[in-house]
DNA sequence: AACCAGTTGCGAACGATTTGCAAGTACGTC
DNA sequence: GACGTACTTGCAAATCGTTCGCAACTGGTT
């Protein structure tokens, strides 16, 4: 949809307008984050952050993820038995297949899908207010 | 499938067989768990366990749960934001929904989407180990 | 009844994430 | 461009669900 520069300027106008102050640590933030395409972690990301901030600090990097959640510009994922990963929220909807052996994430979706998880829901007499699917998966051995 | 009897009398037999020790804590705690139809956690567990072994420790609860499921007979599943939850795991494979309101956690399944994901998975090469799908919904409101 | 590897209860440790606080800074106002 | 203040940061400590070390205990076998 867009690359990762004005994918970054598209968030921080975003930010802008949504009141909440611009520190250096969040503009470095969200335009690491924005970068991103292999879901990273707090952690991994604080470690990107010092190279380019060498005195940020995790308590920093956790908040920001924190604030960047709620303004909408980043999505929070807690795979199983991880810790929480996190992606730029700009794209549209998808779910996510997990490599089991090398841990790389996968993301996939399915119109079909979406409709049904709404079907069943709604058969229960539910509205769907958010979800979350995952598959853990393993790549096909093509050797006899 | 089972009542709650012999849903735990069967999960005791296939226990007995798998060489683990049947301790008093075990026992009980296999009966909890087998009779309850409500995904309880840890500390809920270890709540209804007091009532009829008051020393009964939350480390032994913790630690049967987890010989529990690593035998197969129990389940844990980590709903987002919340304690492991547990149930028996004699029935078939169903996924959750889970009331945002009440708390209160539906079960259902739909063959369909479970063969969609499988397309999904062999599609880019992979096949599934595990998934988990959960649906956060709220009650449709009738009221206008 | 004796044996002993597996299990328990207790308290301490763990690890990811959050929080309190004093010092620092963004940004609207003059 | 400096000022004032509410918001943010870095640091260290706290949190909290869960796991672990260890000495005492016990299930199941001989
Ligand atoms: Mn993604
Ligand atoms: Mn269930
Ligand atoms: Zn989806
Ligand atoms: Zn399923």
């Amino acid at each position: 949809m867009s690359n990762p520069a004005e994918r970054a300027e598209k968030l921080t106008d975003a930010l802008r307008e949504s009141g909440i102050r611009l520190t250096r640590q969040r503009r470095l933030l969200l335009d690491i984050v924005s970068r991103s395409d292999d879901h990273p972690d707090a952690v991994e990301l604080h470690r990107r952050a010092t190279d380019q901030m060498p005195g940020i600090s995790l308590s920093t990097v956790y908040r920001t993820l924190s604030a960047l959640e709620e303004h909408g510009v980043v999505q929070r994922h807690q795979f199983q038995n991880d810790t929480a990963r996190f992606e730029p929220a700009d794209g549209a909807h998808h779910d996510h297949m997990i490599d089991l052996d090398s841990g790389e994430v996968v993301e996939f979706h399915s119109d079909q899908i979406e409709r049904l998880q709404s079907e069943l829901a709604a058969e229960a007499g539910y509205e769907i207010v958010a979800h979350r699917m995952e598959l853990y998966v393993r790549k096909i051995d093509k050797e006899g």
